[in-house]
DNA sequence: GTATCACTTGAATGATTGCGCAAATGTACA
DNA sequence: TGTACATTTGCGCAATCATTCAAGTGATAC
C-alpha cells in the first residue's frame, strides 16, 4: 500500500521509514525553509545586519544596501511576512526595526561555520 | 567622494555610516547568505533533516525526499561544496552524513522562531 | 486647495535555480 | 569480458525570484 508513485529501489527499509517518520511530524519542512529564504538573499541579509544596530527608515536603508527604493521596500514587506522586521510609521517616515534576537544567533552561528574552514 | 553613484536622501547619515563600516566589516555577506541557501530550500532542508538521523545512501535519500535520483545528487553535491554533508563510498554505495552540528543548531532556532509566533 | 516628500504596490523583465532526462563513470559479480 | 547496479554529470526547460519602472497612497508644508 504505497502512495508513492516515486519508484526507487530502497537499500535500507529501516532507515528510510524512520526519516519519513520524522518529517512527517517535522512542523512544517515549506515554512523552515521559507524562513531561511528570508536570510539566504545578500540584499536581505544586508538589511538585517544594518538593522542589528538600530532602526532605520526606508531611504537610509536604501542609501546603506544600494538597491531603488522600490525594491527595499519588496524585500521589507518580505521580511516583515515573516515576522522578521517590523515598523513604525512618524509622520512621512517609516522606522524598519528587528522583531526577535532569533536571528542574530543565527548569523553567529553562521559565521561560526564559515570561520571554522 | 561619494563612489556610489545610486541617489538618495539619506535622512540620518550617521547612522548610516554606522551600518556601511559594518557591512564592509562583515566576512561576507555573500558566503553567508550562500550558506542560508542551503537550507533554504525544501528538498534541502529534508535531505539535512533525514541525515539528523543515520548517515543515507543516495537511493535512500532518493526515496525519502521523493525526487529522482538525480536531482538529488545536484543537491548532494551542492550541499558537499558548502561543507555540509560529506560522503564515504562502500562499493557501489555512496553514503552521505552530516559534517558539523551548526546545522543542528540552526534549524531549533528556526523553530523556536516559527512555534513563537 | 496644490506641491512635495517618503513609501508602497503592481506589472514587466532578466537572471537564477530546481529538476528530470539521457549519457557517462565506476564498482561488483558472472 | 560483459552485464547489472549506484551514482554523477551535462544539458535543457519550466518556474521562481530579485529588481526596476511607473503609478498610487498618505502625510506634511505652503
Amino acid at each position: 500500500m504505497n502512495t508513492e508513485v516515486c519508484e526507487v529501489n530502497i537499500i535500507h527499509q529501516e532507515a528510510v521509514d524512520r526519516a519519513k517518520e520524522k518529517l512527517s511530524k517535522e512542523v512544517s519542512v515549506e515554512e523552515m525553509a521559507n524562513f531561511f529564504k528570508a536570510v539566504a538573499d545578500p540584499t536581505r541579509l544586508k538589511i538585517i545586519l544594518a538593522l542589528q544596530l538600530s532602526e532605520l527608515c526606508v531611504c537610509d536603508l536604501a542609501a546603506i544596501v544600494g538597491i531603488s527604493i522600490s525594491g527595499l521596500s519588496h524585500q521589507l514587506r518580505y521580511l516583515r511576512n515573516l515576522n522578521i522586521v517590523k515598523n513604525r510609521k512618524t509622520g512621512k517616515l517609516v522606522y524598519y526595526s528587528l522583531t526577535d534576537s532569533h536571528i542574530n544567533q543565527l548569523l553567529s552561528i553562521v559565521n561560526e561555520h564559515i570561520n571554522e574552514k
